[in-house]
DNA sequence: AGGAAACCTTGACCGAGATCAAGTGGACGC
DNA sequence: GCGTCCACTTGATCTCGGTCAAGGTTTCCT
């Protein structure tokens, strides 16, 4: 119920290659073939990684930093459409070009894999496109519920909306669970957020003060953030504050 | 680049079942499987066909009539994320329970099977996996590309859209193809084309006034349209009108 | 240190679309 | 024929969020 959802890492612990988001049931085999065809691009904040409509001749996940995947009108207007985050895949096997930009919003790491061998070994390894399709699966889970956020939130809504995701991101991230304030800095500009969320960064910056002033979050400078108490940010998104993620 | 992409009919004409959604390259031995453990359901227009939450035992597809996957809000808020056409599939494999409401809006038959010897097949076969990924890969594209109409366009432009959706699906079903008028009904009250665009119904009705008046459709009586020009329309919808679709 | 460029905040005003309300028109049952 | 229901239309008004504008902070460069 992520934007992203992570991958499981619990029984990838001693992978020898870190790409954790495909060899989820590792084989001794496969990641050798893996190993061989894979590479590692280093991309600074603000760099445009793949151009929508661009020949994408790569796969790949991201290792650390984090990106976006954006579309574009022809007059400018932009909606973020995905959020990507360490060990979260990028590509379409199958597929020719790109459908989206993918930008890097901090300094980045990918690993890469080329486009044509990854395809022929997931063609001979039923579970690498079973994992592809369970991780699709979750992408398009993710999508659909952001339509929801789109299409019938508020404002202030749509912020608590994100601010929660993030925060339950880092507090299952960081294992200390969501008991307790949670404490992390944002990892997008007003106006990357405004995009996210189908607003403008105005109205951005207005909900969060309005949020500060009703003490929902703590705001120290402008990106540090604290949840005292992450079921009022959701109940503020307009979320069910028990579903499934208090356990 | 339709909201739900229709599955490529040309290479399963002579496909012994009709499940063509799964059985893009069919092959004798997995249809025979697939034959026996398949079974057909009728729904009335409006009846619910799976509850978000409910165990889900059985994945198929439409073969004929409507359906749409909507998410609802506790204070009763609701945004459609998808909607199911003929021959679109329904089910999550490898998923325990549904995630969305699924409403017949017309009456329907479904293809089904059952959930557990599909996966089975599924585990077998790899081909059937990559169809599916591949089917899902067509969704997320047209969940994301909603997520820009939702977020960023006008009432005007949603409206204009989601017509110019309906429109090119059935002049490439009836393979007239995009030259000339296109003549259409709509298969959605103007309440559900609501929730689909995020609107209200007063909105919707305004709007789908407003193209009439300035002769961008045609319409007899409510649900029956006739669009001039596809291109026009396309326009009006903040597309690029010549996205490979004027081939 | 001074200056410029990002990034963010706040205020004033405006308009697209929501809300509330009344009315139309067709289908159906009695 | 007549009433009822449902889907839809249209009008009047309100409001949330967009737009335009000014100013504040931080960072980084010279």
């Amino acid at each position: 119920m992520t934007l992203n959802t992570l991958v499981d890492h619990a029984n990838c612990e001693d992978c020898p290659i870190r790409h954790r988001a495909v060899c989820a049931r590792c084989d001794a085999d496969e990641l050798t073939v893996l190993e061989e065809i894979k590479y590692y691009r280093s991309f600074e904040a603000g760099q445009t990684i793949i151009w929508s409509g661009d020949q994408m001749n790569f796969v790949g996940s991201v290792v650390s930093g984090i990106a976006t995947l954006t579309q574009t009108m022809e007059d400018g207007r932009t909606q973020m459409v995905g959020l990507l985050l360490p060990s979260d895949f990028v590509g379409r096997p199958g597929r020719e070009s790109a459908a989206y930009d993918v930008v890097a919003t901090t300094d980045l790491v990918m690993c890469c894999f080329r486009k044509k061998p990854f395809e022929d070994l997931m063609n001979r390894t039923p579970h690498i496109a079973q994992r592809l399709l369970q991780m699709t699966l979750d992408e398009l889970d993710a999508a659909r519920e952001w339509m929801l956020v789109l299409g019938r939130k508020t404002a202030r809504e749509k912020i608590a909306s994100l601010l929660s995701i993030i925060a339950r991101r880092d507090a299952s991230a960081s294992a200390k669970g969501l008991s307790g304030p949670i404490v992390f800095d944002l990892p997008l500009t007003r106006e990357a957020m405004a995009d996210y969320l189908g607003l403008t960064l105005e109205t951005v910056s207005r909900q969060i003060s309005a949020l500060k002033k009703d003490k929902v979050i703590l705001l120290e400078g402008k990106r540090h953030v604290t949840v005292p108490d992450i079921g009022r940010l959701m109940e503020e998104a307009g979320d069910d504050a028990d579903g499934g993620c208090l356990v």
